[in-house]
DNA sequence: ACGGTAATGAAAATCATTTTCATTTGTGAT
DNA sequence: ATCACAAATGAAAATGATTTTCATTACCGT
């Protein structure tokens, strides 16, 4: 196992939000830093292992990567114009942490969207 | 766009709970079916569509399908295993449709999946 | 039968991710 | 500083799922 590179944890705070491991490295590249994609893959996947950052699914498949402690919340879509608001998650956390927890599950994570079509389409 | 080989559909249903095309596919050459492995995703794709089997992401990346029950439903889905256990929405319809109206959205829809790690894992 | 459209599948292309492996770098002891 | 050894690095190749191409075949209405 590899200790994770610091300049990809750099990188990715300076991203925002979610970035993929191509991202990352796109986003290294154009700004002059030598970096190995290999590197930039081990370096996210020893950060999910020591849970600095989170890991999920694009609907491509292509995994996402995000730093933990960001506030988690939700996402209000217009399927016509793609406007979005953020949503606190309220008692969807508790939804999804009392359904695992009566099925025996731990390490519980979720997700939701809620999607419509806005005041303005 | 195509429509759905009947024997794709008919196998998954065969197959109990999910199954990646590779494996729909794997099975119906099993059993001695011939298909090429295009259809196979074609008709999978197909029936995604028509909201006739669900799709989710196993850890891996790898897409997964399985039919789903004709009422709605969500997902609580082992990340180590991939068991599942369907839940009723419950409280977080009611919490969609309110937050979607707080913000003057209508014709609003939802999805939502929990994830965990299951007893037996 | 004829003409057009949809379905099929083999092969090639894509693309993220992993693996290999040779090279470089860091560390600690002598 | 020199040596030895372990860890980190990255280029290139391998992997594997999914998509695209494209030529062929099955289907349907007239
Ligand atoms: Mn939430
Ligand atoms: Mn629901
Ligand atoms: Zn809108
Ligand atoms: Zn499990």
């Amino acid at each position: 196992m590899s200790r994770s590179n610091p300049r990809v944890l750099s990188t990715l705070e300076r991203a925002g939000g979610f970035a993929s491991a191509q991202e990352v490295y796109r986003l290294m590249q154009r700004e002059g830093e030598s970096i190995g994609l290999t590197t930039v893959y081990r370096s996210l996947q020893s950060l999910v292992n020591d849970k600095i950052v989170d890991v999920l699914r694009r609907d491509d498949g292509e995994a996402i990567y995000r730093l933990c402690g960001e506030s988690h919340h939700h996402h209000l879509v217009c399927k016509s114009c793609g406007e979005t608001v953020e949503i606190e998650g309220g008692a969807i956390e508790k939804w999804a942490q009392l359904i695992a927890e009566e099925h025996g599950f731990r390490d519980v994570g979720h997700t939701a969207e809620i999607f419509g079509i806005c005041k303005k389409c």
